[in-house]
DNA sequence: AATAAAAACGGCACATATGCCGTTTTTATT
DNA sequence: AATAAAAACGGCATATGTGCCGTTTTTATT
């Protein structure tokens, strides 16, 4: 006697029904995906599907935690890079342009569904708040390690840069989903933030990164 | 013979639906909200509401337009105003600010809520485009003037700094509408905004104001 | 006051999502 | 191969929204 599947086995099923959520939150978005649609999408029985998430919130955070550690994950590499930071710096603003070219066909626009649907039920969710902090100790740290190689001379603090950098980012991605590229011009509000920030980090020049 | 009833009575009473359709979509948002909710906070019947709206995104398009234009009549307003243009922005700045600290007791989450949903349906929805392009238009029509009376000599165009501007502005509401003003530090953001005009614009300083 | 037309009412049929739960199938061990 | 436990299945009861439509009420005119 002795049934049970192994843990690995478990794991690659929870990793297919997310799969199934993934493709159907796309296609449909947050709001308009039910259990059903997943459940379908995933060729899987209901029964069977319900064993492993009770709900469609259950499965898109799932979803959420992966999506948030892939963009995560570039920030904390561009910190442990050699260069300046205004070329970490560079290549952020590269990287969010390109997650907002492709945030369409990604999961982006069923995140902001999501988080106005969690909205309703806790006043202020501790996953926002955490995510929001997250994101903007990234973007802060990346300013500190250019101040402490002396080549940022920041003219207001970090701290409201980085949550300046953090709201026009969003903006720039709620407007990128409603809207497209050449209509909100896209790659000139992305030089609009480098000039805002050589002006609020008032950056040697480029002579004086070597000093490190 | 003859029946009906006056323009003015079917005007109110359409009134009444879309005020009792304000109450519960800031209660519910926009998705959660039915038919249903809407016909009972009016107290009305069933049939009588479906006279007027047939569906609840008539009844939001409706409350939607009124709320915009209370929006851009102020903006209308800061362009008939003598004074400068700088004043104008800082005026404007204020209203943001205030508008942004109302906004999750009014429409604005049920607002960004059902942007999601009608992008949904149509590919680019013309009232965004119609909406984004309006807001950024009154936006530079502020800096324009400032430019014909001496007062800005911007260093990029004008287009893409109100284009950044904006961007900004829905980052900061979709922000506060998941955070609140204490951790996005609502206050200094402004600021920062503000410190991104003076840049991008090269006002002359206020004395020069007096030269128009 | 009578009347005819429009407005308001509200019940009902239809459609759709949820998720429980009894049944069947699969699994690892003996 | 037999077995017992877990997993998977899928039907069904429940709940909820929509909006049509026959009936009742209200309205302005005669």
């Amino acid at each position: 006697m002795s049934p049970k599947v192994t843990q690995a086995y478990k794991e690659l099923k929870r990793q297919k029904i997310m799969e199934a959520g993934k493709i159907v939150f796309i296609r449909k978005g947050y709001e308009q995906t039910t259990m059903k649609d997943i459940i379908e999408e995933s060729g899987l029985s209901k029964g069977g599907v319900y064993l492993y998430f009770s709900s469609k919130e259950e499965v898109f955070s799932a979803l959420l935690e992966v999506s948030d550690n892939e963009y995560f994950s570039f920030i904390q590499r561009l910190l442990e890079e050699d260069g300046t930071q205004w070329d970490a710096i560079t290549k952020l603003s590269e990287f969010i342009k390109r997650k907002i070219i492709e945030a369409n066909d990604e999961l982006a626009p069923a995140i902001y569904e999501y988080f106005f649907s969690v909205k309703r039920n806790n006043q202020v969710p501790p996953l926002l708040v955490k995510r929001y902090t997250r994101a903007q100790n990234c973007v802060k740290s990346l300013l500190e390690r250019g101040v402490a190689n002396g080549e940022f001379h920041p003219v207001v603090s970090l701290e409201e840069i980085s949550k300046f950098m953090v709201s026009f980012m969003d903006g720039l991605s709620v407007n990128m989903i409603h809207l497209n590229s050449e209509i909100i011009g896209l790659d000139s509000q992305i030089d609009q933030m480098l000039f805002y920030l050589r002006h609020a980090l008032q950056r040697s020049n480029s002579d004086k990164k070597n000093m490190l």
